[in-house]
DNA sequence: GGCAACTGGTTTCTTTTGAAACCAGTTGCC
DNA sequence: GGCAACTGGTTTCAAAAGAAACCAGTTGCC
């Protein structure tokens, strides 16, 4: 049969082993040494793009649920890195920004990971780069739009 | 600073978060409905391919760990997908093939995997899913040739 | 032959992840 | 005001993943 599935070309097996293999990788930068976990990581890039914010908006910015947001932050709050501050227009919330030591290992950990990336973008040159990052938008944005799958969804429990 | 970190311009992140999304996705076809996990599944597609494997080809060639494959096989047996015959030349390991169930079931999950997968590339043309190809093999090339550990190598990278 | 090192594969234990229940506070509506 | 529906965030519980111990068989070497 003519387009028998191969794995070596089926694209959700090569994106996952892929991004499996990176994180894998790059996450010895900042666990190994630093003991910060992934999605620790990705809220530390967050909150020193963005400044303050609540666990929400950084589920959002980093496509994690809320309850790993929850999770990263206690930890981070924990180990003194980030501070909390109520919100006053909803006591539920909090807002959220990195403390002047969460500033400084972020400092420290960031050009490593920009290093990182670096070694591995190396064999692409600056054109492949951006048509590799145009793909993933285009990926990204075809999978948005793509009907949540086989049957409908009845009840919506989402809160 | 020039180059800060943006987690949408920062490879691990976008090829981590598209790879989940592709998998929750996809996986939908033979999880609800047929009860298969997704090494379940590469298991399946390896064997369709291969005809008849030991379990350590398998891992091989999935990129899985033996625990992984161990797992997955066990639980094809289970449902008698999957037929385990001793090797004579080695008794520790087995051969594997599917049985005649998990062929007709595969049968029938190809098709859909491979219908959604098409859907997902849909707004790609024939050159560019080449060179998204092409793409990944690169970099899965670059992470197979770097140190392991952070060694960290400051600037240089040029070449 | 016999012993040590090794390998294919499984099991056990711990950590991680995700789903759903939950709590506290807010909003909408009468 | 008061009740119901909702939302931000945490906790609890169960499934999944990974590391390391383990078992049984094989290989190499004396």
């Amino acid at each position: 049969m003519q387009h028998a599935l191969s794995l070596a070309r089926f694209l959700p097996y090569r994106c996952s082993t892929l991004a499996r293999k990176i994180s894998v990788s790059l996450s010895r930068i900042y666990t190994e040494r630093f003991g910060i976990s992934i999605p620790e990581w990705r809220v530390l890039v967050t909150l020193t793009e963005c400044g303050e914010l609540q666990a929400k908006q950084i589920g959002e910015l980093t496509s994690m649920d809320k309850v790993q947001v929850s999770r990263a932050v206690a930890g981070l709050q924990g180990r003194g890195l980030l501070q909390r501050r109520p919100c006053e227009r909803d006591s539920r919330a909090a807002q959220l920004c990195l403390s002047a030591a969460g500033t400084r290992l972020y400092r420290r950990i960031e050009p490593e990971a920009l290093a990182w990336e670096e070694s591995l973008l190396a064999p692409l040159r600056p054109a492949e780069r951006e048509t590799l990052f145009a793909l993933i938008d285009k990926l990204e944005l075809q999978l948005a739009e793509m009907p949540d799958k086989p049957a409908v969804n009845k009840g919506d429990t989402e809160q």
